[in-house]
RNA sequence: GAUCUCUUAGCUCAGCUGGUAGAGCAAUACACUUUUAAUGUAUGGGUCCAGGGUUCGAACCCCUGAGGGAUCACCA
């Protein structure tokens, strides 16, 4: 295997191997010390402050403005940007200037990382910056970098914008477009301040199988996969719902996990298969004390991650200050569509969708169908958060029933800027209910509804050593970072975004190429000459063959010896 | 899955009515001791996504395919 090497990265292949016959260890192992960060220095540092006469730190090159014997260049660590001053004779104070005529000015390219040591300063245009006397080189960078450059006003040229090698090279978009780390950073944010409000809480972080033999706790399609030892199907899992049930059962007050579920469904800007949900269950508590803590929380973690409640989302603001509006799932269709759809029947709740010139089907129930209603006529009005809340019994089959409507459950799903990002229950804990609710899914799937719930009889049977009453709280955790970031796609929130395989094209090797005859020399050249694979030589004419090869000595002035025609000939006879 | 659209140098992009490619940055060489999108001069760099077709001639027109993006559908 072997690839194509352009231009540039062959020169950066020679500059390694001079940074060797220098001497120098384009990879060195030894750990190397560094006494501050860019951002501390950039930040604490001003002209005259003493403490900063001897500093350290290690970084990536980024840019290089080489103006004879002085030199300035940005190097890049984990907390930002500082530039460094690098003159000849201050790194090479005795007659030997390789470090700074060969190493510094030629051998190192932006992106390779190294370590100074000098003292801080301030330039004539008044920019903070360490001025080098000691240079180390750390580590070599084979690839050439796309290069970003900022101006004075904050105007960026040439940034790597291309979503197929952002989301596929994420290391590259990282190194070369600062915001995106931030925004992985206000993600950790997110996450981190949950747990720390949890935590305070008494409740208790726990991990539950993602392989599961039954995929339950939401309506969705499952990925399979199959366990060789016990020769089963398992299921990665859709949720944790049921698990975290089991554990409420245990005897645990509280527990939550964030966990990562799999949903064989389409992919688009806001799902992924793969994406992040955090749920939590608090024994002796119901939605209202669910709603009141979620807003809580919410609070709280839009100022950690922005410094203020207010979020912009587009064109919008949204503030999640609590408290959040309230309002009965019902009310809201009433409200944006003038259908009243307390104690309606099936029936009449699919004519009422029709009225509004919505697509049904008989697959539908009358759960389904008010979804519908809500989805398409009133979720786009809920920009500020709302608490859409008491929704139909029959698309709720985990959740308890109303205390004052047996038809409804208490249930809520928490509306931010026209989307869904929580859904919480008072949740069922009476078995018998459990179970006929189970059945009913059942019935849906037998309709035809592929995303209806399976019976999972351990959990019933769990339920039926009793469950205190609990209230239980999911977040889809991409999509409120989503919001806090101001992003639209949920690839922007992702590392590693799910894409389709990537196909590498590999060229042949110099063996492959001598096992036909090639002389070692021209073999390593030939894949650079244009012929990829063995194959594609010999599609050549052999005449034509001996002329393009050594036309492309000559070109390249090679120091090889020309090709004699009878040689080529015998590589077609091998 | 449907429709539209894009794919040209390491990056961002031009490329007219079809005449086998250009710019800026990056790279290479030289000059330059406080620059900052450093500058000046010179140079190299391309499977124009892939495969077919039309044509004397295709980056460009047509077909097929791959990948990306957008919209819609599906999907809590």
């Amino acid at each position: 295997m072997a690839r194509l090497l352009s231009e540039q990265e062959l020169l950066r292949r020679e500059s390694l191997n001079k940074l060797k016959g220098l001497g120098i260890d384009p990879f060195p192992a030894a750990e190397y010390q560094v006494s501050h960060y860019a951002k501390d220095l950039s930040t604490q540092y001003s002209e005259g402050v003493d403490g900063f006469e001897n500093v350290c730190i290690a970084g990536r090159l980024m840019t290089k403005r080489i103006m004879g014997k002085a030199s300035f260049a940005v190097l890049t660590d984990s907390t930002g940007d500082l530039q460094i001053y690098v003159n000849r004779d201050e790194v090479c104070p005795g007659e030997d200037k390789a470090m700074y005529n060969d190493v510094f000015k030629k051998l190192l390219d932006i992106g390779d990382f190294v370590g100074v040591r000098g003292h801080m300063f301030v330039t004539q245009t008044g920019e903070i910056s360490l001025h080098v006397k000691e240079l180390t080189v750390l580590s070599k960078s084979l690839r050439p970098l796309p290069v970003v450059k900022t101006d004075g006003d904050g105007n960026v040229y040439d940034a790597l914008t291309d979503p197929e090698i952002r989301y596929r090279q994420r290391y590259v978009d990282l190194i070369v477009n600062p915001r995106v780390k931030d925004i992985f950073r206000k993600r950790n944010r997110v996450i981190s301040t949950m747990r720390r409000v949890f935590d305070e809480a008494g409740y208790m972080e726990v991990e539950t199988p993602i392989l599961q033999p039954i995929p339950g706790g939401a309506a969705a399609r499952p990925f399979i996969t199959h366990h060789n030892a016990l020769d089963v199907p398992l299921y990665l899992r859709v949720a944790n719902e049921l698990y975290l049930k089991r554990l409420i059962v245990g005897g645990f007050e509280g527990v939550y996990e964030f966990a990562k579920d799999f949903r064989n469904e389409g992919m688009d800007k806001t799902h992924n298969p793969e994406f992040t949900v955090m749920e939590i269950y608090v024994a002796y508590k119901d939605y209202h004390w669910m709603m009141r803590f979620v807003e809580n929380l919410l609070e709280d973690v839009a100022l950690a991650v922005n410094a203020t409640t207010d979020a912009v989302i587009g064109a919008n603001t949204v503030s999640f200050k609590a408290p959040y509006a309230r309002v009965p799932i019902l009310d809201a269709i009433k409200k944006h569509t003038g259908l009243d759809l307390a104690g309606k029947s099936e029936h009449d709740v699919r004519e009422a969708a029709k009225s509004i010139g919505l697509e049904v089907d008989d697959s539908m129930g009358k759960g389904k169908l008010i979804d519908e209603i809500f989805g398409e006529k009133c979720e786009e009005h809920y920009i500020q958060p709302t608490y859409i809340t008491d929704y139909p019994v029959e698309m709720s089959p985990l959740c308890k029933k109303h205390r004052d409507n047996p038809e409804l459950t208490e249930r809520f799903e928490l509306m931010v800027n026209g989307k869904e990002v929580a859904n919480a229950y008072s949740e069922l804990n009476d078995p018998i209910d459990q179970l006929e609710r189970f059945e009913d899914q059942l019935k849906l799937s037998a309709k035809g509804d592929d995303e209806a719930m399976f019976i999972d009889q351990d959990f019933i049977r769990a339920l039926e050593y009793g469950m205190p009453p609990t209230s239980g709280l999911g977040i889809g955790i991409d999509r409120l970072t989503m919001m806090l970031t101001n992003q639209e796609s949920i690839q922007e929130v992702l590392f590693f975004p799910q894409m389709r395989p990537e196909k590498f094209e590999s060229v042949a090797g110099p063996e492959e190429f001598q096992a036909i005859g090639v002389p070692k020399d021209w073999s390593a050249v030939m894949v650079q000459a244009g012929f990829h694979t063995v194959a594609s030589l010999l599609e050549q004419k052999p005449a034509g063959l001996h002329q393009k090869l050594n036309g492309y000595r000559k070109k390249n002035k090679l120091d090889l010896p020309a090709l004699q025609l009878e040689l080529v000939e015998s590589w077609f006879n091998a």
